[in-house]
DNA sequence: GACAAATGATATTAATTTAGTATCATAAAG
DNA sequence: CTTTATGATACTAAATTAATATCATTTGTC
């Protein structure tokens, strides 16, 4: 799966923030609005605040906003956090290097079109998907 | 992963079948070359038997030869038997219908990227992979 | 300052998917 | 009729993903 459910979870929590009138939106209200399963939902906030990309405050009315503004945050950015590197295809023989690397024309074939998904989604933002 | 395990055993099994000289590959020659585990290489191949990819014959001397020529078996065949069908997002609130199908932008964008990894996909052969 | 309401840190458990094994049945060659 | 191959199928193990639980820390309010 090119998107994982933690990127979903993160894009539709960050989406929420951004389009909140409040200045600060509370792991509560998220809850309600996006059904995402509180301590999950609350795990996945904190790395995002951990990376930068939510400022938090704690105590009574605390809560998250944005770090940056939408259109500073891409796609990639949280694609990396939660799901590290972006490979289309992890070459069998793990650990181990493939025994033919060099001219194997399943890579290459699945290289030229991770190159260009790579392209495609550099170019989307939270503003564009936060958009209404 | 866009390709899993399976379907780059199947890729490596079928191309080293369709470049034999011999009329018929064993399951052993295919362990012995490509360093599958033997009962998880039996079982895809049995698949691609089932799945018409395949002949085989039992018996001493028995074996698979391709059911078709390279040029007629389509990457997208392997990845549908083994994978599914092919899809890059899958929305999250898995047997719900996602509360916002028809806006959710990422959804859109992400539709758009998979329509061009497909099209890319289709025109991927078994005889391309296996040109020497 | 005590208490309540929020997030921070972190360890653990559960569910699902992927990978791999084991075993017995069946067919064919010699 | 025995050996050597694949067919069918059920099971187990490992890895990944999803979710929970718990205690610590900070901060606003009475």
């Amino acid at each position: 799966m090119l998107i994982n459910r933690d990127t979903d979870y993160a894009v539709r929590a960050l989406c929420f923030i951004a389009q909140s009138k409040k200045n600060k939106v509370s792991v509560g209200e998220l809850v309600k609005e996006l059904k995402i399963p509180r301590p999950f939902l609350r795990k996945i906030l904190q790395i995002l605040n951990k990376k930068k990309m939510l400022k938090s405050s704690k105590g009574p009315h605390g809560g998250f906003i944005l770090a940056k503004p939408g259109n500073k945050i891409l796609l990639t950015d949280l694609m990396k956090i939660f799901q590290g590197v972006l490979k289309l295809n992890k070459c069998i023989f793990k650990k181990q290097v493939c025994p033919n690397m060099k001219t194997c024309k399943l890579k290459k074939k699945i290289d030229k079109i991770e190159k260009h998904v790579i392209s495609e989604l550099k170019g989307i933002t939270l503003e564009q998907l936060s958009e209404k």
